[in-house]
DNA sequence: TTGTACGCGTTATCAC
DNA sequence: GTGATAACGCGTACAA
């Protein structure tokens, strides 16, 4: 027997001198079949080891059980995290996961989206790449009758089922959280105004500081280039500055990093001189810096719900009649050494 | 027309009234066919925008052009940056990648390598479960004709292609570049003594210590639970302790950052009080922690390498007569702030 | 209850 | 040069 020979229900049905359909019967559970008859195939299957190919189905039923991923990069942390929620969803349910990225590349993308249709993956998740400013691409997966699901980066008008994070609400929590602690002068530092979730955090920081009846002060909202050098620079001036502030919201982890790295050259200390809370993606930058309280977004929980809506949609072959948008909350991590001495009761503040 | 019928070379054949092997012959680009059909064939192809059927050839040729990954987590640092250097290689070489996780069990390890094998991938790269202590289930699968390649967590005798990081000598770099500081009381923070990881690199420890005509001290090597309160309990012993080191050089990234995190509490300063250098996975940390010398993993090329072994192997379609091991060099990130004022010239030393 | 024949999309091997 | 046909592995409608 050739080991290299991967064992099929014609070999099973020649070992026993039955057809092929009977086989293909017992193995599917059909009842109409004698049971003896049934039962011998099982076992000899269950000997033979036999494993029905899926590619074989694949073509018959046109269906893979595969779905396809795509994000910019699997490196991202973000990203990964997020894939480990749509794989243990998708495993779940039987589904296999196929990854592909972007590398924030538009024609990658676009490349990359045909690749996977060509594969026939029953359906696709992806957050859009940074270039990437229309949804013709994923328009067209659409109209070919491929599910599409998006997750952070989406685009509002596409067709589709969507999960996102209530930035908002993160960034209201966050600011809140340095506002109960005893802060006042709470600058937000930020990246590129025209991005919708600039925006969004932005709000939540305003909204909260209005909640409290603290004014936002111009000198306070920075929007920083994306240029780490950009980056270093502004948080120097801010800090040396005359409207120096006693604690930093900031929106992106990366601005985060750059406090810190900035302070610690101006030897400030966190949160002694200037409080830190910001977004996060990564989980080991609040063990590296317990005095960051960071806004942590729920990856694996988002993962999972686009799997779910996903394989939802693929599995009732059917377009939905509407779209949902699913809008998880964020967490906020507060860490011991996040807590400064100059904390003051709360209610005392409520006044 | 109907959009959710992906077009076939039967379509084209019909459109232009020939038969189905003259289109296939004239997309494989054979010879004997005349110009213009195939131009004609090549013309209609384009229009209709037709993509070659991969699940039909996977059927035909026992090829599926999709190679499996084993890790532990996706979600891991370590994991996710090799995949992106799997991807690398592989789609440049027109392989897709299907990934799976362990996530650290045996059980599940064995479940998901069925899987993947089942799915008749043409190869598998993967890097052993911590619970796996033999590779009987992976000799099945060399045995069945499917290549296997193994990076990180490796297994000695299993006949397959490798590929490694040099432990030892990155160890011996980062305790080197302590002693060039001018530190002399270098403990080693490491974990359990019957991993082969840290043998490895305790010996290169041990060896550059002996270069320089240190001697080693028992009391500065501690093998460290891996459980956080007892890591946390052990450095603290050690710092308090009456062999307190000028420097630590950390075995893996976990005990860096713990670290840094009983330094801060006992208010001391990195690298003024006690230098470190340490393993470490995640980019991140350097950025966080630039007092922090790091050896650097270089799991892009890991990635590639055991992709570049993988599908040569695939391709050539015998059983090598030799398996190679890659040995890949780490990296020393040394960061500006991780010089310490103590530095003395480094031939000073050598006397 | 079981066997035969077909189709999924493609290529290779014939025959014309 | 081109067309018809078998084969890959499976499920199933149909025939027996």
């Amino acid at each position: 027997m050739n080991p290299l020979h991967d064992i099929t229900i014609k070999d099973i049905a020649q070992r026993l001198n039955v057809s092929v359909s009977t086989v293909s019967r017992a193995l599917r559970g059909s009842t109409d079949i004698k049971k003896e008859t049934r039962e011998l195939i099982l076992q000899v299957a269950d000997e033979l080891n036999y494993r029905p190919n899926p590619i074989a189905l694949s073509l018959k039923d046109k269906k893979t059980k595969v779905i396809g991923v795509m994000v910019q990069e699997i490196a991202n942390n973000y990203c990964s995290a997020t894939i480990a929620g749509i794989e243990d969803y998708a495993n779940k349910m039987g589904y296999q996961v196929l990854i592909s990225q972007s590398h924030e590349k538009y024609d990658v993308e676009v490349t990359n989206l045909h690749l996977l249709a060509s594969r026939r993956v029953d359906g696709i998740i992806i957050t859009l790449s940074n270039e990437t400013k229309n949804a013709a691409h994923l328009q067209d997966l659409i109209d070919k009758g491929i599910p599409v699901v998006m997750f952070d980066r989406v685009c509002e008008y596409l067709p589709s089922h969507k999960v996102i994070v209530d930035d908002c609400e993160g960034s209201y929590n966050a600011t809140e959280h340095l506002i109960q602690q005893g802060y006042k002068r709470i600058a937000h530092l930020t990246i590129s105004p025209s991005l919708a979730i600039t925006q969004r955090r932005l709000k939540g920081y305003k909204d909260a500081l209005k909640a409290y009846g603290i004014k936002t002060k111009k000198e306070w909202i920075i929007h920083c280039d994306f240029d780490p050098g950009h980056m270093e620079k502004d948080v120097r001036n801010l800090l040396l500055g005359p409207y120096k502030p006693d604690a930093i919201f900031s929106s992106v982890e990366r601005l985060s990093m750059v406090c810190l790295k900035v302070m610690k050259q101006l030897n400030l200390k966190v949160p002694d001189d200037v409080a830190i809370a910001g977004f996060s993606d990564n989980p080991v930058s609040g063990f590296l810096s317990p005095a960051l309280t960071s806004v942590a977004q729920p990856t694996f929980e988002i993962g999972q719900h686009a799997a779910a809506l996903l394989i939802s949609q693929i599995e009732t072959k059917e377009k939905p009649k509407e779209y949902t948008t699913v809008q998880l909350k964020t967490r906020l991590d507060i860490r011991e050494s996040s807590l400064a001495k100059k904390q003051m009761p709360a209610d005392a503040l409520q006044e």
